[in-house]
RNA sequence: GCGGGUAUGGUGGAAUUGGUAUACACGCUAGACUUAGGAUCUAGUAUCUUUACAGAUAUGGGGGUUCAAGUCCCUUUACCCGCACCA
């Protein structure tokens, strides 16, 4: 009889076993060294898991199992990033409470994760929207609340401090990451309210309430993130979207932003992903040019520039709307009362990337040439510097020239090269020098940087001066679903909950109301009562002691930029990590995943360790040592046109590129395609709540209706994701792994293709067959040869150097090619299968742990050491030379390893093939490298 | 627009890091075997010229450095990703 490879018996089996015995979660032994490695973890979707996701998981095994073998204490562990957008949309739909989505959803990720056979640590499993985790969130958001950043000591540090030091001397003696320009000694201080104080302390605190503009879709009645939004319409509906400003919270990060980039430095991260935060972060050294209002020479603009030297081309000024000068109590100075209507209406209804601004009425002078120069407000030039004006130089910035021609601004060119026709390009290259510039006329960039810097600060004109582009970061979202923030007004001063967790209120609709504020507004038990400290109803307040709570919640990113460190002591009830097990396991020595949050989730996960280590509640200044980014799985996405205005749909068929180009693109999912892109329109029209324009026409070509195809990241968003589960049923999940990382290096996105899956399948048969001779399991106890122990090593030492250079495709060719060895060669050996099997374990857990089992091994291959490698058995005593003419390979011609150079060119020189390949010409040259190569030049 | 990445046969990819380009698979073409399978085995398969031997040309395009370039430098094209409320 023949025992066939029966995959779904051998994983069924083997995961039970694993479960039953805890195999992944056994003690540690602290004397022995860690190693911390994480994928960074999912969000339970309601489409589950999709094949992208494993590429990660599989590869961290890999190199868990790996690490596990060497001896190490390795832990792997997962957890949910459950908070956030789509479940939340799916309880607007549905009207099902996103709790119990997310844990439909985590239940089924947890089931299709645990089929994969990934050493994961499931005992540290943690979930963001847990109470019990973001208790701890919450607690360090009051952390930031209750902290300001000395900038002398380059800290954070308790606001007590602060004030204190307030009460002695006022803010004269102190330096902080703060916006607040006013100095103030003790008196003026203690001479202020309550609310007043706090206002000052606003501008301190590392959490901190300011007004910041959101994206607002009032059809829609709801804020909206940025991908949400196309061509300034909601993807949702395609209603006008318009910024608005809100009163939220935001988090002090630039105070940090020189120690985020120094921390750089010393971390193994690739050159991109340095460059990615560095370019995030934008350290740009420059000056401050003043320029004065022409109506009140006491107010001075500081104008931030990088380029001083093209100060003479400076024909316009932009006021970035979230520019400080826009405030109530600041417009004034700055908007002619004239032009007042015209500027408001402005504001209200900006689109945020149309080439719009409004002139304010109002000038400023020049401090070279005292020309009056137009003020402008607008979003359309971007403020990357955290600006509160920008100098326009229209003749060689591209956003100021269209602005400049569409509202009929000078152009001055300032900067000349011979040999760059584009005036854009002009201040890139070293060799441009001035023109039309007065006294800076024929010097160039470097000279004349120079020169205007030390002209500028010697008049006091403006001063040197160092920007980032870092931002604060919003820390406020008008959504349900998230964290809430422990915060109480009283008499309008926010003050904190000590309290913890705060709950998140039960509500019966997730909208939010007409003014854009958080569903929470619409909470019933949504207040605070200070004496008793608990939750009562929203009627009772009455502004003494029951009063309002906050109702925006928590942004995704606040979860997810310290779940690493619970991982650490998951189920701690009294503080987020014990100090002894944090010391322990440090920080994460490899971490997995995908390159889309080499920016975002990287700096707030750095800023808030930063920010911890600060109160030595960790004890490391980096969270991450290593990250490896595992490229994007590409999808294979539909796409349909949709006209707004006519409210219809159109077939693909009957669109040229043109017309397609302004129609609105709308993603569908790839399970409403049939053949040749043609949508089941049915299906789609069927659909319970995905779609959303059900009273949309569609228009057909020939009665059938087709999308366009598009290749585009494998995203829930795009719905074009594949799911794993149907190739776990027909392959098993060991084939799944191998052919994940077959695919290609896992730092390389590719496009997920099905067709080749065979091939890895056929290979595990082919080992499971060798194993079984006649239908029997077979081994051989005999002492292997030379020539086996030869391929055995040379094996062992591909894979382990692979697998340390992260290379995860390259030793599955090894494995097969082996095997075909093996295979030729008639070797069933114990001491070459048992090695090989255990290696083999990293990429099949399943198969191999059931080979070991035959192999009469009664505990399991997770526990096995790596195999011993022996060098010597590799070495080899001759060397077979590629002799090349001119560089091109002709022959091959062995020499032994210790064979001297001019013997081997004494012999080269007279063989018969090469005079045969010389024809006759004589050499001019021979170049031997010693066991690599051989050339002739002739 | 700004920032980053990728490009090797019909397909996925390999190349000891500057040293024999196309390993290993998929697919395809023959053939064998058969308890007719989504099985297994054998042979072939970059392109062009050639019956063959052999030769020439090929790593997105163009140029350069070198005895030697897929790999280094310059330039250019195409596609993909990120840009702060998706996670």
């Amino acid at each position: 009889m023949n025992i066939k490879y029966n995959f779904k018996k051998i994983e069924n089996k083997w995961q039970k076993y694993w479960k039953y015995k805890n195999i992944f979660n056994k003690k540690l032994f602290y004397n022995k060294k860690k190693f911390f490695i994480l994928n960074m973890f999912p969000y339970p979707s309601g489409e589950g898991l999709h094949v992208g996701h494993p590429i990660g998981y599989i590869a961290s095994d890999i190199y868990a199992r790996y690490k596990k073998s060497k001896g190490y204490n390795v832990i792997n562990p997962i957890g949910f990033d459950s908070f956030g957008l789509p479940t939340e949309q799916y309880s607007i739909k549905t009207g099902i409470h996103p709790k119990i989505i997310t844990k439909i959803n985590i239940k089924r990720y947890k089931l299709q994760l645990l089929r994969l056979g990934i050493s994961f640590n499931w005992e540290r499993e943690i979930n963001t929207s847990d109470k019990s985790y973001y208790k701890w969130t919450q607690w360090m958001f009051i952390k930031m609340f209750n902290s300001w950043y000395d900038n002398i000591l380059k800290k954070a540090r308790s606001i007590k401090i602060l004030i204190n030091e307030f009460n002695r001397n006022g803010n004269i003696n102190i330096n902080a990451g703060s916006p607040y320009k006013t100095t103030f000694n003790a008196n003026t201080w203690k001479k202020c309210t309550n609310f007043e104080k706090e206002k000052i302390l606003q501008n301190y605190r590392i959490a901190f309430l300011s007004k910041r503009s959101v994206n607002w879709c009032p059809e829609l009645g709801t804020v909206l993130a940025n991908d949400e939004i196309q061509n300034n319409l909601s993807k949702r509906g395609g209603y006008p979207v318009y910024k608005k400003k809100m009163l939220q919270w935001s988090i002090r990060i630039s105070a940090y932003s020189e120690r985020l980039l120094n921390g750089l430095k010393k971390l193994n991260f690739t050159e991109n992903l340095k460059n990615s935060q560095i370019s995030w972060i934008g350290k740009k050294y420059g000056i401050k040019i003043f320029f004065t209002l022409e109506k009140n020479k006491n107010i001075k603009l500081e104008i931030f520039t990088t380029k001083p030297y093209t100060i003479f081309g400076v024909t316009f000024i932009i006021l970035p709307l979230e520019s400080s000068f826009l405030k109530r109590k600041n417009i004034k100075n700055f908007v002619d009362k004239r032009k007042f209507n015209e500027v408001e209406k402005y504001i209200l209804n900006i689109k945020s990337k149309n080439i719009l601004g409004v002139f304010t009425g109002n000038y400023v002078i020049h401090p070279f040439t005292r020309k009056k120069i137009p003020l402008f407000i607008s979003s359309y030039i971007k403020d990357d510097y955290n600006l509160n004006s920008i100098m326009c130089v229209p003749a060689h910035e591209i956003n100021s020239y269209k602005f400049a021609i569409k509202f009929k601004i000078k152009i001055l060119e300032v900067l000349y090269n011979k040999n760059i026709k584009n005036n854009i390009k002009l201040f890139n290259n070293e060799n441009s020098f001035c023109i039309n510039s007065s006294f800076l006329n024929g010097l160039n960039l470097k000279k004349s940087y120079n020169f205007i810097v030390n002209l500028i600060t010697k008049n006091n004109f403006g001063k040197k001066s160092i920007s980032f582009k870092l931002k604060d970061a919003v820390f406020a979202r008008q959504r349900y679903w998230g964290e809430p923030i422990p915060i109480f007004f009283e008499k309008k001063i926010p003050k904190i909950i000590n309290k913890l967790p705060l709950l998140l209120p039960y509500i019966d609709t997730y909208l939010p109301n007409n003014n854009g504020n958080s569903p929470l507004t619409q909470a019933k038990f949504w207040a605070w009562d200070k004496k008793n400290k608990k939750i009562v109803s929203t009627s009772l307040i009455n502004y003494k002691n029951i009063l309002p709570l906050e109702t925006n919640t928590m942004p995704s990113w606040a979860g997810s930029s310290w779940y690493y460190l619970r991982y650490m002591d998951p189920n701690n009830k009294y503080f987020f990590v014990k100090k002894k097990k944090e010391t322990y396991w440090k920080y994460v020595d490899l971490y997995i995943g995908g390159i889309e949050h080499a920016t975002g989730h990287l700096i707030y996960a750095r800023f808030w360790h930063k920010f911890l280590k600060d109160y030595n509640f960790v004890s490391s200044e980096e969270p991450f040592k290593k990250i490896i980014n595992q490229g994007m799985i590409l999808g294979n996405s539909a796409i349909i046109y949709c006209n707004n205005k006519k409210k219809e749909y159109i077939t693909s068929s009957n669109l040229d590129f043109k017309e397609k180009k302004k129609l609105q693109k709308i993603n569908i999912d790839i399970k409403y395609i049939k053949d040749k892109n043609e949508v089941d329109l049915e299906k789609l029209k069927n659909l319970r709540f995905g779609f959303v324009y059900n009273n949309y026409k569609f228009i057909l070509n020939n009665g059938k209706f087709t999308c366009d195809r598009k290749i585009e990241k494998m995203s829930k968003s795009k719905y074009n994701v594949v799911n794993p589960d149907f190739i776990y049923d027909k392959y098993g999940a060991d084939t799944l792994r191998i052919y994940e990382m077959f695919l290609g290096p896992l730092e390389k996105s590719k496009i997920w293709d099905i067709k080749s899956i065979n091939g890895i399948y056929n290979f595990l048969k082919k080992f499971w067959n060798f194993f079984h001779i006649k239908g029997k399991f077979y081994i051989d106890e005999k002492t292997p040869s030379i020539e086996e122990l030869k391929i055995l090593n040379k094996m062992i030492n591909k894979i382990k150097n692979n697998i340390l250079d992260y290379n995860f495709n390259i030793p599955i060719s090894e494995f097969m090619i082996t095997l075909n060895k093996l295979i030729e060669i008639k070797c069933y050996k114990r001491k070459i299968l048992e090695p090989i099997t255990i290696l083999f374990s990293f990429y099949a857990p399943h198969f191999s742990e059931e080979i070991w089992y035959k192999l009469g091994k009664k505990k399991s291959i997770y526990f096995a050491k790596f195999p011993y490698f022996d060098i010597n058995s590799i070495l080899e005593d001759e060397f077979n030379y590629p002799v090349t003419f001119n560089g091109k390979f002709r022959f091959k011609k062995k020499f032994k390893i210790n064979e001297k150079i001019n013997m081997i060119e004494y012999k080269i020189i007279n063989n018969k093939k090469t005079l045969f390949y010389l024809k006759e010409k004589k050499p001019k040259k021979i170049i031997i490298i010693l066991n690599k190569i051989i050339n002739i030049v002739f």
